[in-house]
DNA sequence: TTGAAAGCGTTACCAT
DNA sequence: ATGGTAACGCTTTCAA
């Protein structure tokens, strides 16, 4: 069988110009790179063969020459959801700017797959990490090592007390401001969809629907408070679990835009109008809620910005900056149809 | 001010480790690799020490020795849409069985930024490249280029006649399935949104629209076929043109998901029934389709099987098969409530 | 202006 | 069983 015969076209180096020209390999690589010291009708002729051969450094043995990679490696637990995607994006084009390729992994929202992902970025060289915790992680070996070997690192999102820097929104007060309009709104019973409680975010979420129920003199009420696994179906579960109480809530707020649009879906299935019976806000990206009937209200998260201030934190730290910073940007609740108005 | 002061803790070698426990290299190399030539004693004390310190193979050495990555590049036209995340998360996958990193660009839809990425990840040395075309490329010499260095190219969703491999779906095929069903419902009038013409995707799509009308019997109206720049404003502004005309159309086939959206929305917004007043069937994915109001029929795509098949055909021609091959995941119309019942 | 050589981390080959 | 060394592509330093 032919195996490999067809060998893919051979990638031309500095010393494949020299020998063609009959000069030094450090003359090449002094043209290529514009240094004087070259004649200009050698340099000429030096560019004009690179240029018709299709040299290319070759940025592995620059890698090895510097111990450099301009590379840093991403971990998301979805990067097919779309508030993950986005940041995502916005994180290579900033990355881009500032000559650096991006290594995205995925880490399916599950812990064990995130160290995996770590590992495989540590050994690929990476100059930082950009992460995203999975909702399950609360073991944080494989992030305390990371600090230990000092490779920069930059939560996005789910952060944790670790000492790492992170960039985050304003959980606590963007919960308190939703929890606040649906109470505005006559709501009584306002029950919350949320992740786990290792998660910091939820924790911080909670803790802000919690503030305004306080501060409003609502009443607490443990069995509308649901903190499970973030997925489609448990949103559904918990939801339909809600709905089915002796005395179900007339609001909802979601934590996660996966568990808004099942809250949604299991609102809507049983027949309840939203928002005379039931009013929903969720965190979600601004296109999901556009799609949504009625289109939930939202706390609108600046996606770009998480992306662009991640970059230029682990840039930082990567710059030899080992101070950890904690960034927050701002989210603030944007009204749509699902939340009834004030009085 | 200081400036890399505080270094990175540096990456550990094989010849750290040979000086610290006076032996040679070779010896350390062999040992961490498992081959024979090593007593026993001597491994252990050698993989312990790796350990210890750390020690990672820096991918970077062997690259350059072997030259080789383990690396390959993928461009899609807009990373957070749904329909390439999930693609690109599955090509992630399937290659990373086979121990390669995806190196993921972006081209924003532009044929200028489609070359740059090319450009980028030929610097980089990626031993084959992913790519779904942007839908404003009419000038294909980016592509020749890689086909003349023979640098492994496989094209999907949006292939062309160039010569390269591709994945793509049953276009015509589909959309002509769409369109009867369409006209089962009754549609008399049925508008076509599509891309630029130049796109083969949908000159194949709007082919297949065209099939089922001929067969049917159904006169064609050039009035009822827009095909145009693919964006939500596009299509938001087509369908409107669409419903003023004096015969305005009874039903729409969008090829592609954004089309669908925004015509979605359009015709909500101007007071009419789906489907009562006008059907609709979209190119969308499963969960996109599942969130809108009402639930829109769809096209459905395999995805995964898209990513994989393109992973695989890359795969092959990384490993000297110089084939042209030609893939169709087969699509299938599902559908939901924004199409009327036979009859 | 140009050349020669060392070094980055790893592996393969030959020698001991 | 172990050591020595050349080679991969590139940059840097020193010498001519």
């Amino acid at each position: 069988m032919a195996q490999k015969v067809t060998r893919l076209m051979k990638h031309i180096s500095q010393r494949d110009i020299a020998r063609q020209l009959g000069v030094n390999v450090s003359t090449v690589s002094r043209a290529l790179r514009g240094l004087d010291g070259v004649s200009p009708e050698l340099k000429k002729e030096i560019e004009r063969m690179a240029e018709e051969r299709g040299y290319r450094p070759n940025p592995f043995a620059t890698s090895l020459r510097f111990d450099t990679t301009h590379t840093i490696g991403v971990v998301v637990p979805d990067v097919a959801y779309n508030h993950n995607a986005h940041i995502v994006k916005s994180i290579e084009a900033e990355a881009r700017k500032d000559g650096y390729m991006c290594i995205i992994t995925d880490s399916n929202d599950n812990s064990e797959n995130e160290a995996d992902c770590l590992e495989l970025l540590l050994n690929m060289h990476v100059e930082g990490i950009i992460l995203c915790l999975s909702q399950d992680t609360t073991d944080f070996a494989h992030l305390e090592r990371l600090k230990r070997a000092k490779v920069p690192v930059v939560l996005f999102d789910r952060a944790a007390d670790i000492g790492l820097s992170s960039v985050i929104i304003n959980d606590a007060a963007s919960a308190q401001e939703a929890t606040n309009c649906l109470i505005d709104g006559g709501a009584k019973r306002i029950a919350f969809l949320g992740g786990p409680n290792q998660m910091r975010q939820t924790v911080q979420r909670k803790h802000g629907y919690l503030e305004a129920l306080r501060e409003r003199g609502i009443p607490i009420r443990a069995e509308l408070v649901k903190c499970h696994h973030i997925s489609f179906n448990s949103g559904l579960s918990d939801t339909l679990e809600l709905l089915r109480l002796p005395e179900p809530p007339d609001a909802i707020l979601a934590s996660h835009g996966l568990l808004a649009i099942s809250a949604l879906q299991a609102v809507t299935s049983c027949g309840l109008r939203i928002p005379e019976d039931l009013a929903i806000v969720g965190y979600m990206s601004d296109w999901v809620s556009e799609m949504s009937h009625p289109r939930v209200s939202f706390v609108k998260q600046n996606l770009r910005e998480i992306g662009v201030k991640a970059f230029r934190l682990l840039l930082d730290q990567m710059n030899g900056d080992d101070s950890v910073q904690h960034v927050v940007v701002k989210a603030r609740l944007e009204l749509r149809d699902s939340t009834r108005k004030m009085g």
